[in-house]
DNA sequence: TCTCCTGGCACGTTTGAATGGT
DNA sequence: AACCATTCAAACGTGCCAGGAG
């Protein structure tokens, strides 16, 4: 991944002496989140990134890793990870792409992840890399250990919090920041439905080191054809020319001829990522076989979220046509709100600029990612999202506040630990979304759009 | 019949205790 | 006694696959 210091020219990301102008500025947008190995996640992205949920929980991969800077060395921050829906549909596999197989089911118990160096100064977590290794899903809305809840078939993306607060007692009162990041958004199932994905995980897990075709290749695999076992014969072969074709190719309302589209480097997209093949229509591809000059800009590149002002007009055309399959289905969920996918040209940073009012509101973009609203027009950010809250009253103040939807009165059982909470592990909470709807609205006066989704998971606070 | 889910299985990685050498 | 390196086994994480439920 490249620096961020070598992108900063790029993006006009605020230069570091901006923060010299004292712990504000910190707060009012200088944190920057950069996503580890975007590449592979990419990768995952262009054909269709699916997640095993399994009851006793199933770690993702790949796993969230990712850089912070910006932050107050001396100041401890909370670092969290909840799963957000994409849009309000459940899907089904089915020859080779994924399709709509009616309404989302009703929201499982959402539960925040919190990372388990929580709370920590700022300078620790930028000092390396965040890994969310641990982090497990769960099909079981039952579950007693505190792993995110999610629906097999339905679609979600991460999002990543970030809490200046000295302690988790006093979270609900501090500023904290959201990203996301688009080429992280995948496809909760109980067992792969596309082949090319179990490929691209076994090639790159080493725990699955053991189904790799390559050298040793034991009895399990030895003796049945490698890409299509008798259960999964439903899946056409993998022709190289498919391989990397989308997923969700059916949804792109661009149409399943992908002959057609080869005929640009846009096109060529088309072919290669579920989400690109949309939200860049012009523009290059992210493929490993896309032709691009700059390998920077494809890969190494570092997003920015959202982008600085100057830089929204080109995110925003870039990720207008959201390829997401909701958004073909007619659900636009957050297509526009810029869940682009990988976006290859565009750095692959998480920030959060200064507060510009002209800017689009975030509060807008932020929670639109996830559902079936409509399309969200130029004020859409782009690929990641940042929940900053100027629009919460309190202009040039990007960041906003935790507020308990209960009151200061209410208790904050699981941020202590353990103990008596309903869920033993400490680094978890659940959330209530009907909550979560009055917190949001509370604060932004836009039930629609911050109700669905909850930003934590306040039902345990 | 089809789709989706579950649980057991084999295999590889990770982790930490035990051991031995310096 | 303290530190370091190596070994080894248990725990854990994976995808595979047969079978069951709806």
């Amino acid at each position: 991944m490249q620096s961020i210091r070598d992108l900063k020219p790029n993006f006009s990301v605020p230069p570091p002496s901006s923060m010299a102008a004292g712990p504000d500025a910190y707060l009012q947008g200088n944190i920057r989140m950069t996503m580890e190995d975007p590449e592979l996640w990419k990768n995952f992205c262009e054909i269709g990134t699916e997640m095993i949920i399994t009851k006793p929980g199933r770690r993702m991969f790949p796993h969230s890793k990712i850089n912070l800077s910006g932050l107050i060395p001396c100041a401890k921050y909370i670092l969290l990870v909840d799963m957000v829906p994409e849009d309000g549909f459940r899907y089904k596999w089915n020859k080779e792409k994924w399709e709509v197989a009616g309404k989302a089911e009703p929201q499982p118990p959402c539960r925040t992840y919190l990372h388990p160096e929580s709370p920590a100064p700022g300078s620790h977590w930028m000092k390396q890399s965040i890994s969310f290794l641990k982090l497990k899903l769960t099909n079981n809305t039952l579950d007693q250990h505190g792993h995110i809840i999610l629906h097999s078939m339905h679609r979600y993306h991460p999002r990543f919090h970030i809490v200046q607060a000295d302690d988790l007692f006093s979270v609900r009162w501090s500023v904290f920041q959201t990203f996301t990041f688009p080429e992280t958004s995948f496809t909760a199932v109980t067992a792969y439905q596309n082949t090319k994905i179990t490929k691209l995980k076994i090639d790159h897990n080493p725990f699955a080191k053991g189904f790799r075709d390559e050298g040793t290749n034991k009895k399990r695999r030895s003796n049945k054809n490698p890409v299509c076992p008798d259960k999964r014969s439903k899946t056409s072969e993998d022709s190289p020319a498919d391989f990397c074709r989308s997923s969700y190719e059916g949804y792109d309302g661009e149409g399943g001829d992908p002959p057609k589209r080869k005929e640009a480097d846009g096109v060529k997209e088309e072919r290669y990522s579920p989400w690109a093949a949309e939200r860049e229509p012009g523009g290059r591809t992210g493929s490993p076989a896309g032709a691009d000059p700059d390998p920077r800009d494809v890969y190494n590149a570092e997003q920015l979220v959202p982008a600085p002002a100057s830089y929204q007009p080109y995110r925003f055309q870039e990720y207008g046509k959201s390829p997401s399959p909701s958004s073909s289905v007619g659900s636009s969920s957050h297509g526009g709100s810029g869940r682009g996918g990988f976006e290859s040209r565009v750095p692959d940073v998480a920030t959060v600029p200064d507060h510009d009012p002209s800017k689009p509101r975030a509060h807008e973009a932020g929670p639109s990612a996830c559902g079936p609203q409509p399309l969200a027009g130029p004020q859409d950010y782009t690929g990641v999202l940042n929940m900053t809250m100027a629009q919460a009253g309190k202009p040039g103040v990007i960041s906003h506040h935790i507020y308990s939807p209960y009151g200061a009165e209410q208790p904050l059982p699981q941020w202590s630990g353990p103990g008596p909470a309903q869920y033993p592990p400490p680094h978890h909470l659940t959330a209530d979304y009907a909550a979560q709807a009055v917190h949001h609205g509370y604060h932004h006066g836009n039930v629609a759009e911050w109700s669905q989704y909850p930003l934590f998971s306040y039902s345990c606070w």
